[in-house]
DNA sequence: GTTGACATGTAACAAGTTACATGATTGA
DNA sequence: TCAATCATGTAACTTGTTACATGTCAAC
């Protein structure tokens, strides 16, 4: 279950609340986790009972900020370094490039030419993102790597849209219109 | 649900019994989905029963050959252009490298080594199937965006393990050995 | 004959989503 | 005072995993 070290993870950058850690999984962990509220409270109650983490400030509108114990940042470092990653993937976008090539040239052109607007427009928040850290944050190291990736993403999608492809000369057996 | 549009995929490519999808799911469809047997099994009855998929062969071992219907071919096409990507992530790999920069040099670099011997496996493996492929095949284009991705992200893990990174001067709350 | 790959299924459980439900505080 | 945001929780449902269970066929 990666869901409980990603909040370990996003704990030790920043102790926070159930509602903080909701908007941080949608900003700074967006591209590689999600979660919502409904898994995150009831894993911080969990964590809590587990002794990983502990409230340690409780604020107005009956706010509990956690932050790890010194068990959850042992349990976090053992997970990173001495658990065998789960390699396997499910990337609705991902199958959505690779189912795009079934398409006939017109379906897919429109097809690819929305996922290079939304490349388009995720890279601007990068941007935007890298121009306020400072160049030494860790952070900043993952922003580049997004960066990256959206460079090679685009530059595909480009290609495809480009060139009539390889289903040209369409068989008419495809999901075509 | 993108599993029931992942099956309709595959079979499109190539009618197939529910164990030659399970395989395809983990080859041609490694980077993008997983799903196992227990899975494909009742999606397929599911899939037969709303007349999107339909036997077309039976062979030894009590074998069935699905294979796309006409809807299925609507569906599958309707699904890829009309509808509304979901962007959100779940990645354990992607998760690994955020917080790989919350551990002290000599565990990231372990970590980081480790993930790049991953990289340059699956890479070669990549080149292998490239190197089977005809070069017209739609299905070349996503092996050469899997070998670009790869590339980034050896280039990335290489820089990263070269560097002591921002965190040289670790300040001992970080989860270190 | 027995091992391994082929082939299909179900059951119990864990993880994740959507909808429901409530209340506090701030600012206009 | 009213709307927006902050803040926390539960319930019903869907999706995905692991373990259980069975049987076929080919090659050695």
């Amino acid at each position: 279950m990666s869901l409980r070290h990603a909040i370990l993870g996003l704990l030790e950058r920043q102790p926070s609340t159930g509602y903080e850690l909701a908007r941080r999984f949608d900003l700074s962990l967006a591209t590689a986790w999600h979660a919502s509220h409904s898994q995150i409270y009831p894993e911080l109650s969990k964590l809590e009972a587990a002794g990983l983490v502990e409230v340690v400030a409780r604020g107005a509108r009956q706010s509990k900020t956690y932050a790890l114990t010194e068990s959850g940042r042992d349990e976090l470092r053992r997970w990173l370094v001495e658990e065998t990653p789960d390699r396997s993937q499910r990337n609705e976008g991902a199958l959505r490039l690779f189912l795009g090539q079934l398409l006939d040239p017109g379906d897919r052109q429109a097809v690819f030419e929305r996922d290079l607007d939304y490349i388009e427009e995720q890279t601007e928040q990068l941007r935007a993102l890298q121009s306020v850290l400072e160049p030494g944050e860790p952070f900043a190291a993952q922003v580049d790597l997004g960066l990256r990736i959206n460079a090679v993403l685009a530059a595909w999608l480009a290609e495809q849209v480009e060139q009539p492809g390889p289903d040209g000369e369409h068989d008419g057996r495809g999901p075509a219109r």
